[in-house]
DNA sequence: ATCCTTATTGCAAAAACTTGCAATAAGGAT
DNA sequence: ATCCTTATTGCAAGTTTTTGCAATAAGGAT
């Protein structure tokens, strides 16, 4: 365990302390290759830290979002799930089978900024979650 | 209670059927100035349909959006409350102080189209919500 | 190495939300 | 008006998520 130095530096960086829950939630997230419920985060940290408490696993998931290094994602019951936030994307879900394309942030990007100039408001990079079906679902 | 009546024939052209519960519940949507949980209509609700249960609620409310009438829209807390869903429009939230701002569709068209000719997907009209920092947040 | 401050975790209980199954009641047919 | 079918509700139990408060342990200071 040591690929997650990077992030942990961060929040040292920036005042927060480093624990071995949130050491192992953030390697849990890196190594995930998809979004993870809180629950499934916490099955999977149990195993190296079994003390680990699901209250934890959540406050930790929102902290690791306030802070930027996660992310809040959605899965096809629109229910929430975490990734790390390594670059900013979105996602485009298939509400009938639950297919997944990526949206790249710089075709969002325009609007964003259009967004901003006439509202003054300063967005956050968040994680949008648009649904639809996919080609093959519309078919049927 | 006939302002409803419009959405409940909609219902009954589908082949749904139209219930006490589904009436009062469109009712207090109908009658929202803002989006509400899950349980402030449950709470509502109750004042003129003392048998309604919260389970009934919640169904009711994803019955609701699944068939078009209301839509998911989300607080300053990410959490899920509805709306009816009467005209497209999306919501601009401020993380610290809570204020919205609305954000109408037409501006989100475009990019609607190019996902969809790019992906070959059909796009739910769905209700989007960005977060950021308005305007006097900013500044503290 | 030890102490101190306070951020972070765990605990316990509550609140919010979901699910399967049996009972009820819409709404069409007789 | 009554009956029938089955969509919809309620019930009961389970799961997920949140909250306040006390205990713990990071990490800086001595």
């Amino acid at each position: 365990m040591s690929c997650e130095e990077k992030a942990t530096q961060k929040l040292s960086e920036r005042g927060f302390r480093i624990t071995p829950q949130r050491r192992v939630i953030l390697h849990i997230l890196m190594h995930a290759n998809a979004h993870l419920t809180p629950t499934e985060v916490y099955e999977e940290a149990r195993k190296s830290l079994p003390s680990l408490r699901e209250t934890t696993v959540y406050r930790t998931l929102e902290f690791l979002t306030q802070v930027g290094l996660a992310q809040e994602a959605f899965s096809k019951t629109s229910k929430s799930a975490y990734e790390i936030s390594d670059y900013a994307h979105h996602h485009l879900i298939c509400r009938k089978c639950g297919k997944e394309v990526e949206i790249p942030h710089v075709k969002m990007k325009p609007l964003c900024e259009d967004i901003e100039t006439e509202t003054g408001f300063q967005l956050m990079q968040n994680h949008l979650s648009f649904f639809g079906l996919c080609p093959a679902c519309q078919k049927n």
